[in-house]
DNA sequence: ATGCAATTATTGATCGAACGATCAAGTTTA
DNA sequence: TAAACTTGATCGTTCGATCAATAATTGCAT
């Protein structure tokens, strides 16, 4: 048969599998199933293993390529021109559908798996450090006054923070631009 | 040996480990080996199955009996007196260890799990019932004006409101009573 | 174009480990 | 002696992973 499609096939099939049962109750077995494939061991030609394959999903669901352009006028940008915007990125990330997945399988998983937490928090950490940089570039510049030391770190969150990033919200109402 | 709180101590067992892995991976030999049991079969003379232990957990670990000392001076009490005493009783029981695993053991399955769901709603709801009686005693009084349908049902909540039930909170110091 | 070896892709069978649960055989207690 | 308890061995199932077998595709010399 030999689809060129078929690593991508199998990386969709299993994001769904893993969001909707989670990490450890999808089976490689229901995963090749919903990917439509014969045989499970096919999955092993193209991923290493099991956490290779939720290691892929992090890998090209979350597009920190983003983050790429950053350039130093994006420091210069006030705050009440940057701020809404990073919210309505936000907004925009958390409502797409595939983002969403990603954050349902992870976001259980941190409750007591700390590799877990690791590895998303090497995802997430950037962002925050982007903008705790930006915070202080626009304390050095006086547009804010300086404040005390908050804490960033992904796990240093609290659960109940982390948690709510669950939640499948409906923000086309609520948060319309229009 | 024949020891008689044998069962006590295998319930107490089961609720370590299950807050603290999860009650998927806490196997039936980890639960015996935190009780100090040479064999594990010795739990299934105790209870049925593994189901029936966490069953267990939930009958003894919660103390509805408490809701069975309500008389009708209850509905009496005003609400500025009656809210804040409901509140503390809240947050000692969140702050009871015991109350808080079995928190820990049953918020994370019901993500996923409807059977969890359910039978953990079974004990939430009762109270939420007596609430809802209550606030319609007040506005039948004209202490409360009327308001709109309000959900109370366990499994009409926001995920991210009942998944910050598992918060560990430290209250001694921001909510203590003097 | 054709043949053909090398590479890439796919399959079903099967492995070892872990799990919940069962059982017969034992020991202790009433 | 009967009932209550305890034990190690073992069952059947599921899981992630491996493997030898074939099949499909590609690169290349002719």
């Amino acid at each position: 048969m030999a689809d060129p499609n078929r690593r991508r096939k199998i990386v969709d099939a299993a994001r769904r599998v893993f969001a909707e049962h989670g990490y450890d109750k999808a089976s490689i077995k229901l995963i090749a199933q919903e990917a439509q494939l014969k045989s499970s061991a096919l999955i092993y030609w193209y991923f290493e293993n099991k956490e290779a394959l939720l290691a892929e999903i992090l890998k090209v669901g979350v597009p920190l390529a983003q983050l790429g352009d950053v350039t130093p006028a994006f420091f210069e940008v006030p705050p009440e021109e940057l701020l809404p915007r990073l919210l309505r990125m936000h907004l925009t990330a958390i409502n797409d559908e595939e983002i969403e997945k990603i954050v349902r399988i992870f976001v259980p998983e941190t409750i007591r798996n700390d590799s877990f937490q690791a590895r998303f928090g090497e995802i997430v950490s950037p962002v925050f450090e982007l903008i705790r940089y930006y915070m202080e570039m626009q304390i050095a510049n006086g547009r804010f006054r300086p404040h005390g030391q908050v804490p960033l770190a992904w796990n240093s969150w609290p659960l109940s923070v982390r948690i709510s990033l669950m939640r499948k919200v409906n923000m086309s109402k609520t948060y319309s631009t229009k």
